[in-house]
DNA sequence: ATGAAAGCGCTAACAT
DNA sequence: ATGTTAGCGCTTTCAT
């Protein structure tokens, strides 16, 4: 590939002066100007980010750490985050963490490699004190859905456990008594949060918590799916059913299904949202909303705020909501 | 952050031997291994990516494009695209093609700016001719999901005519005779194909076109649901549906539930997959698979081996399979 | 086993 | 308005 230097000695001219005008500094005569046009049009000339980079001491990237991308939830940030990032120029370097605090660590290891300017991290796995640690490094970075202490300015995040709270209260109301709950591995802090929320909402309006009625999942269908059936099989009663998340929640909608149980009328649903998967569902489903994209815009555009060190004015904290069907 | 001179200068050494020892090149009294790798460790020293890549001439980035993240596709891709460069230690940039060859072309660009020794295109708005120029650059690239010809070595592809001919042949096979087809928009290659391969059915059983049976969609979950209310409302009359795809597939299922059209009794369907959305659905939906999973892994492999000058063993052309529910 | 020196492609003072 | 020069952080011959 042609370099700026191939194309000075094309044009006759220094390879300052092209350099000036790629980045369009100072004033040429018209004919220099179109002798280095031509001669990078000719030679097919494209600069190398790479080079600039070193010699700015810019590298113009922005990472973006995520746990898997399958399943839609990882696009629909990365949507928002790209979106952004093209507004700016800048490019993109994406990393998985592979459900582990080693996968995360290295991960992050790129980003530093690669002299990203910051980076937006879903991280997991890593500890807080970890993360307070990689905050005394100079490179800036945003968490996103997650709160640490003495990293507040740099977090981006949801109230779970009201979210939670909320559609089982939204139950309640409905006159339920009897709430079963679909809960997510307990190792996620977030799953944690919204079995919180289902334990206080059902304490609050003074309803026993049956432990029975609860079922810990994996966040996959199937687990939705088999946790309908042990309810059913430990002979539990329940008008309705609160899951943890989507997946799970269309695995439970599938036995209902399946054993004709009518929904809402023998049992009533509502489901801790993510990407919308539960909007197809028939019978309609309630949800409460996760506001996934907002968070994920408003995560880049606070790293932004503190790469280029302007003011960050958008929401850090978001509130649930509930979208009932 | 620290450089490699300031390892140098902390250990007492010179910079090439710093270098020497991070790539493991040569020996070294363990006496000056230690010393730079304390060096190391106090000054939390990473090497440059940036600067290796412009020293060695080899970026060690790979490209990515795709038309938009959102909705699972993308990240299905992407999942097989990450884990392969992953095992070669190889970094990926992502870029979006907006829906227009303009973004597509400007998504190349940056490839290109950033030297990537390669890249995947999904590439759906660029045309044969500019694709077969841009492979006269010397830069190796790949397409998925298309096929160009003279570009056959570089393409892994799959059979939408095919597929979609055998999704409706096995309506036909149930004893249905009038089928309607809720088409994707037309000015999408794949899209022709599929809506080819539900006339080619239709044809070779001898069985009438009625182009009333046909409703034009365009991909997303509510022009499935309009499409199906159009047929309605035309006063179509079908035992059977074909879908060309599962968002819209998923509109259409909501229609039946809301109308207490019983399925499969009173419309049998079969729907085009992708992310196998319809799997969750009640009652089942036959689909015929398409393997994206398989199709990317194939593609990043073909990739790398044309990158690396190997040969390459894997599938180029990918079959369809119905999967029958 | 290690140092010296050149160079990767570009930018950014500093000259003229 | 354009050329000169010195790096950016690293690798890689070539010496020693």
């Amino acid at each position: 590939m042609a370099s700026i230097q191939d194309v000075a000695s094309l044009a006759g001219v220094h390879r300052s002066t092209v350099s000036r005008i790629i980045n369009g500094e100072g004033k040429f005569r018209s004919d220099t100007r179109r002798k280095v046009e031509q001669a990078m049009a000719t030679l097919n000339y494209r600069p190398s980010a790479i080079a600039r980079s070193l010699a700015t001491a810019s590298s113009n990237m922005t990472g973006l750490l995520v746990t898997y991308y399958t399943g839609g939830f990882f696009g629909e940030m990365m949507e928002q985050v790209q979106n952004e990032l093209d507004l700016h120029k800048k490019f993109l370097i994406t990393a998985q963490g592979h459900h582990s605090a080693d996968g995360e660590r290295e991960a992050i290891d790129r980003f530093h490699a690669l002299r990203c300017e910051g980076y937006v991290l879903n991280s997991r796995y890593l500890s807080d004190d970890e993360l307070r640690e990689l905050a005394a490094e100079s490179t800036p970075f945003v968490l996103l859905d997650r709160l640490v202490e003495g990293l507040e300015d740099r977090c981006i995040t949801f109230d779970h456990t009201l979210a939670a709270k909320m559609a089982v209260q939204h139950l309640i109301q409905q006159g339920h008594r009897n709430i079963a709950c679909i809960s997510g591995p307990m190792d996620r802090i977030s799953s944690q949060q919204r079995y919180q929320g289902y334990l206080l909402a059902m304490q609050e309006a003074g309803l026993p918590v049956n432990p029975g009625l609860t079922v810990f999942g994996d966040y996959k269908r199937e687990s939705g799916y088999q946790a309908v059936r042990e309810l059913y099989q430990t002979g539990m009663t329940f008008s309705a059913l609160f899951s943890c998340n989507e997946e799970m929640m269309l695995g439970a909608v599938l036995y209902f299904h399946e054993h004709a149980i009518d929904i809402p009328r023998q049992v009533a649903l509502i489901s801790f949202d993510s990407v919308d998967l539960c909007q197809g569902l028939y019978p309609p489903v309630s949800e409460v909303y996760f506001p996934l994209s907002e968070m994920a815009q408003s995560a880049v555009k606070l790293l932004i705020s503190k790469i280029n060190d302007t003011s960050f004015w958008g929401p850090q904290h978001f509130a649930p909501q509930l979208r009932l069907r």
